[in-house]
DNA sequence: AATGAATGAGAGTTCATTCAT
DNA sequence: AATGAATGAACTCTCATTCAT
């Protein structure tokens, strides 16, 4: 039971923090609003984790490491980069869209400082962007993706859509269902990217439409 | 005189409080920091301002009055709601296009805090709203806008659509011209909230379709 | 037989704190520091001493305690002031001399505090000053000890040229036998307080010869 | 006057802390006891420190830079080493014997913490040990000190026949004259450097064979 | 009107101490 | 008896704000 706990804890500490930083944004929340959230003792947080900043990084860490080993699970499941690329969407867009406070976080808290930008941004979001590439590249042996297309510059795409779809929708006042948009995220991306090209230009439809 | 220098150093710490705030964010920013990038001593900040928090939101209520008698004026000017919402449009989006560094400050400073949000948006925005909600009105008067629309929820899709592209470019690394996209955010607008419609379901075409 | 393992763990964590305390200082060591050296659980040392405090109490407590006591049998045992005092000195100089670390301890931590210096000062140094004045009384009425010599004082000035001789040892680089000092101790004692006069200054000798 | 007042507070701090860290201990000693002794707020320190750190070592570095500089200048006026010398033991001796806190804290507290230590051997004390070395150069060269001494062990023996005059008269419960003891100590130190072994006369010495 | 030295409340963090196991 | 996770008081340091000049 001592031992269990920990994990336990740790986890509450994670999800208090998410409350918190969600409502009151990283800065202005205090230590002791994250303990008293989690129902522990300010120091407690300490045993977990090596200071505010590191609460912030961790949760960050935890959710992509999950996301991340997620997608590569739906990658060796599933057939074919289109179906794989579905399903990495719909795990994104369904791990936000099911919890705007953990949304605000990461769409503005993390956006807000060069310092966890920068940490993120080497190692996660690499990480997510390494699992594209290889579904990328794997479509691009199949022959569902177009060959001559630049795989980094392609995966940032990809990202950026489904990215932006969390922004809008955790900066919106509507409650739609952030999931079910993860076809859209696909088709718009395929849709400049399909080896087989459509008349549609879904990238002039976005951002001004 | 004496006005006219008083005036002149307020704006000088709004304009530096401007870009201090939209390099590190408001709450890393210290008032030295804006103090030094106007060039006057830290407790100059406190004879026009009654503390940080008030910096910060005079600077809103500074653009915003601004924009919105601007935009009072525009609705005087010129005929039928679709060019007034155009007007409107192309100042909003000028306004925040021309100005990087306004715009962070706006689309993402402003956000983090409920307190901030809760003031604008009980004063500014409001005004914004009832601009808007006037405009709608005379619209569905003249019949350019449907008559069943609720004024209200219409005033702020309108609004919305413009913050989001704002926010878009704001968080794009991409140097687009932000005004130029007035035109296709009243059009949006408009078809969904025309009197004659179209077959376009407004709805769909947001978030990325 | 659990009274002996329970003395015995008391004793680890003084030699542990001894040693602890003399690497990074009273202050600068944790009480988790000394746990660790001793190889058990922090709550541990709270079931052996009261707190933190205490331990280094103790510590003072348990070496004076066995000095004194160790100065006493030789009393009994051994003839005559000036071989008393040569008893106590080789003693004192070979406790401390022989543990250069439990040396650093009673020479520098002790007299960090004012704290600690006047609840040392106030039980075994008292014990200890008290010992010698009982052999200087009776060397006083054997006739090896001036007799119109004030006995506090005399106590104090042979105490100070043991203190010394440590304090010098223990801030000196050079790895010299401190115990051997002790006959020059009771010498330098003797030729200023011994019934006959010698004409030896005593100042040219101190320093260590 | 707001000018002026800068120095003045900077030394009174110094000041406030030698007395405090003289009685307390640096580490038992909080920043805030430091303030109350100086009649300023906590936060004023960090205008003039970096932090409590910087508070003890400046302390240092202004007593020895005076300290040395003092040297230097003696060195210019006087001619012969010995005479040199004797001036300096005379400044290093009065400058703590007329100081009894100041001489705790840089007897006591200086070598509690191997971080000041090295901190101020690194810089003071490798100036101090340069002007003794220049000292005894010049000795060699004028026939007053012998040739083949090595300058660097010479120096430090130097040293620390004052530095163990000061170290024992802090430690000592006495109230003796320590600058009286310069002489001592330049004649303990020739009748082992000089050039012509004298037979310990201090008095001859004094004038410069 | 302007200054900037001074203030002190309050932040993050440490660590001696407790107590359920 | 022993543990070590949890506690929270107390520390150092920051910085928004004040006010004598």
């Amino acid at each position: 039971m001592p031992r269990v706990r920990t994990d336990d804890k740790r986890q509450r500490i994670l999800d208090a923090a998410v409350r918190v930083f969600a409502r009151k944004g990283y800065f202005a929340s205090r230590v002791s609003d994250v303990a008293k959230a989690a129902g522990i003792a300010d120091g407690t947080i300490y045993l977990y984790f090596k200071n505010k900043d590191d609460v912030l990084v961790s949760l960050f860490d935890g959710i992509m490491s999950e996301h991340v080993e997620a997608g590569r699970r739906e990658v060796e499941r599933i057939e074919g980069a289109p179906a794989q690329l579905l399903a990495v969407a719909e795990h994104h867009l369904r791990l936000l869209g099911g919890n705007r406070e953990l949304a605000v976080v990461f769409q503005v808290e993390l956006r807000q400082s060069t310092k966890f930008m920068a940490r993120f941004t080497a190692t996660w979001l690499q990480d997510y962007f390494d699992l594209l590439q290889t579904i990328i590249q794997a479509g691009q042996r199949e022959g569902t993706i177009r060959r001559e297309l630049r795989r980094k510059l392609a995966s940032h795409a990809f990202f950026g859509i489904l990215d932006e779809m969390v922004t809008t929708w955790v900066l919106s006042p509507q409650e739609y269902d952030l999931a079910q948009l993860a076809e859209a995220a696909v088709d718009l991306f395929l849709n400049g990217a399909a080896a087989t090209k459509s008349g549609a230009a879904p990238a002039s439809s976005r951002g001004g439409t």
